[in-house]
RNA sequence: GCCCACGUAGCUCAGCAGGUAGAGCACAUCCUUGGUAAGGAUGAGGUCACCGGUUCAAGUCCGGUCGUGGGCUCCA
């Protein structure tokens, strides 16, 4: 038979290996670097024999995505196989292999100590040392389900179970045997680069209602290089965690006597939102939104018409008033649906775009409140759209638009998902699909990527997710936009149309930033702290060399202020070395130094965070220099905002 | 909510076989007027998260509560 692997027709014996012919065909150093071979979509053992009908061969490299997946699942193997024989009692579940690493899930009687996995990964490393092959093989359920039960392990036969199927693949490597798909790597000396990192709970099949097993995650890599590589930036991250260096930046804080989950905003922090939630503002109204409000708690009997008491009470706060049941908004939508239907409305008034920062609170549960990124009491950049259903499509194309600028503003990496039909969920088919169709067509409209997640949408209709990633590569939803044929039916919202007659409209719920405290945690991450001098709450700051130029730096900085800046003069009696770490260790943008010579010329040296610095200037030359790194971010984004209200 | 870990001065952290607390930074006062990441001296700061228990004695052991962190489930 013959194969092409490479560009190169090679001739075959029948019953050759993967591995032999890619052997054949690569170089040395070549094949060294390969974990498993590809033929088309699958991925095979290197001691497979090469599948009938398999044309094209290749050899995937152990730094590839699909080759450090089988290393991590391999390791995954390997770990599985240390703890049976430290722990032999433990009953194995599922290992897979996960973004940077992988995890295995045990039933044991007690969780494992950072001294088991000490012990745990030593072990690991011996297997890694004794080279074991991985060797498959495959049985039937029956014989597989008294293998596995004669061992004690009852997760396995479950697994089956809901894969349906008569015959299930092995491997075993030195006295170890698991159910597995595979493939894996050859031997186990292949590994190596990996690392133990932490255990934690989780559920048998991801349910609450099911045991808690005792999960083991490990990251795993082709090389120590790339595995140290990964641990620096782990360390690198923590540097930049919105926790930490909110505390350090002044921004805000927590507090155990408040509550968790909520947020104590420093001057600082509740500066950058002010100047974030003005240009939102601004930025809103030039879109053809109206600004509106409403309070933050309405009466519970409304809760219970939009459907929120029965589906989202657990969530609510509630309290009473003059004896009347009241419910604290978790959304902000009842306010401005009561808005719309304040008076009557015409087609000609359709889209209706309402805006609000509406405060919310929702009663997390206690283990999921983290730092900014999950709170308990947020606000939403809100908005509520209301349009005729043939303007829905194009308001949803306006919409991506929107948080396209956003985020390029900000400079982010995103995600977006569509989420379809669920199980659980209300409406006619006709409205589910048309909604449905309205978003896909945005999207491939704008001839944007995404992803789409079957059945993940709300109960009420599907959505468009935006997913932000932060400094620790986790991914938080922030934008969402959501279709809704629930509330204005429970409300009755109507239009007159053209003909006179009573018309349903359609809304669609949508943030763009999400929470301004998730928001701003991310922000936090993705800077690392140094703002941008838009955003900045000091954006410069003078500092003096000795007492003798206070007087000038004072009119320096009514100068500076004049021309639109943020400023603060230091004219402490410190050193200079010791003002420019301050200032540095702030992360304030523009520093303005001025001693003896300046005052005596009229200008300033300035010094910037990070690059080189401009040196010496006049004070004007300053001004427009830093006005200009103000406003350049909107121009990029080729938008327009002007700071008149900060 | 569940599993595990943690909670000592504003911040970062020491402390121990159970015998009533320590450093650096920050802060205050004084000396110093010094050109681009920390000048010096002195001082003030803690009912060791909270409540209860064991003990002659608890920051140190046990239980509970609150909070924080890593996950699970859920979510902006």
């Amino acid at each position: 038979m013959q194969i092409v692997v490479n560009g190169k027709t090679l001739e075959l014996a029948e019953g050759t290996t993967c591995g032999e012919v890619l052997k054949e065909a690569l170089s040395k150093k070549q094949f060294k670097n390969v974990v498993v071979a590809r033929c088309e979509q699958t991925l095979l053992d290197l001691s497979a024999s090469l599948p009938t009908g398999c044309s094209e061969l290749f050899g995937v490299r152990a730094d590839s995505e699909e080759g450090l997946a089988v290393i991590r699942h391999s390791t995954s193997h390997l770990m599985a196989e240390a703890v049976k024989k430290l722990f032999p009692e433990a009953k194995v579940t599922i290992g897979p292999s996960i973004k940077d690493g992988f995890y295995y899930d045990f039933d044991y009687e007690r969780p494992f100590t950072p001294e088991d996995l000490q012990a745990i990964e030593a072990e690991m490393l011996s297997s890694v040392g004794a080279d074991k092959p991985f060797i498959r093989s495959e049985m039937n359920i029956k014989e597989l389900v008294s293998l596995f039960e004669a061992q004690g392990e009852s997760y396995k036969t479950e697994i089956m179970q809901d894969l349906g199927g008569e015959n299930f693949s092995l491997y075993t490597h030195g006295e170890f045997t698991d159910l597995c798909r595979g493939p894996h790597v050859e031997r186990t000396g292949k590994l190596g680069a990996f690392k133990l990192l932490s255990v934690a709970g989780a559920y048998w099949r991801g349910d609450e209602k099911k045991k808690q097993l005792q999960r083991i995650y490990g990251t795993a890599w082709d090389s120590p290089k790339a595995l140290k590589k990964y641990l620096d930036r782990l360390e690198e991250a923590k540097k930049r965690d919105h926790r930490k260096l909110g505390t350090q930046l002044d921004i805000f804080s927590t507090h155990e006597e408040i509550g968790g989950g909520m947020i104590l905003w420093h001057p600082k922090g509740a500066l950058i939102r002010a100047i974030l939630e003005d240009f939102e503002k601004k930025e809103h109204l030039k879109r053809g939104y109206d600004l509106v409000q409403g309070p933050l708690i309405l009466k519970r009997e409304l809760w219970e018409k939009s459907g929120h008491y029965d589906n989202y009470r657990e969530n609510m706060y509630f309290t009473e008033i003059d004896e009347a049941a009241y419910g604290i908004k978790p959304m902000n939508c009842l306010s401005h649906m009561l808005i719309y239907k304040s008076k009557i409305r015409s087609y000609r008034d359709l889209p209706m775009r309402m805006f609000e920062h509406g405060i919310v609170h929702r009663h997390e549960k206690s283990g999921v409140l983290h730092g900014l990124m999950r709170v308990r009491s947020f606000t939403q950049d809100d908005a509520h759209l209301i349009c005729r259903p043939d303007q829905l499509q194009a308001e949803i194309i306006t919409l991506i638009g929107f948080v396209r600028d956003i985020m390029k503003l900000f400079d982010f990496d995103y995600v977006l998902e569509l989420s379809t039909r669920p199980e659980k969920s209300i409406g006619s088919d006709e409205d589910w699909e048309r909604a449905t169709n309205s978003l896909r067509g945005a999207l491939d409209n704008l001839g944007l990527d995404y992803r789409v997640n079957e059945g993940d949408g709300a109960f009420y209709g599907p959505k468009i997710d935006v997913h932000l990633v932060d400094a620790l590569e986790r991914g938080w939803q922030c934008g969402t936009i959501q279709c809704d044929f629930t509330l204005p039916e429970r409300f009755d919202l109507v239009y007159v149309g053209e003909d006179g007659k009573q018309h349903r409209p359609v809304m669609i719920h949508r943030t763009i930033l999400g929470s301004i405290e998730r928001f701003l945690g991310i922000l936090i991450e993705h800077y690392a702290g140094a703002f941008p001098a838009w955003l900045a709450p000091v954006q410069a700051r003078i500092l003096t060399v000795t007492d003798e130029q206070k007087e000038y730096a004072e009119q320096v900085k009514q100068r500076l202020e004049a021309s639109g800046l943020r400023v603060e003069a230091d004219l402490r009696n410190e050193k200079l070395g010791y003002k420019v770490r301050e200032a540095q260790v702030e992360k304030i943008p523009y520093m303005l130094i001025i001693g003896d010579k300046e005052k005596e010329a009229g200008s300033v040296n300035m010094r910037i965070r990070q690059g080189e610095d401009p040196g010496l200037m006049t004070v004007e030359a300053a001004a427009e220099l830093i006005n200009a790194a103000v406003r350049k971010p909107f121009l990029d984004g080729g938008m327009s905002y002007s700071f008149s209200t900060i």
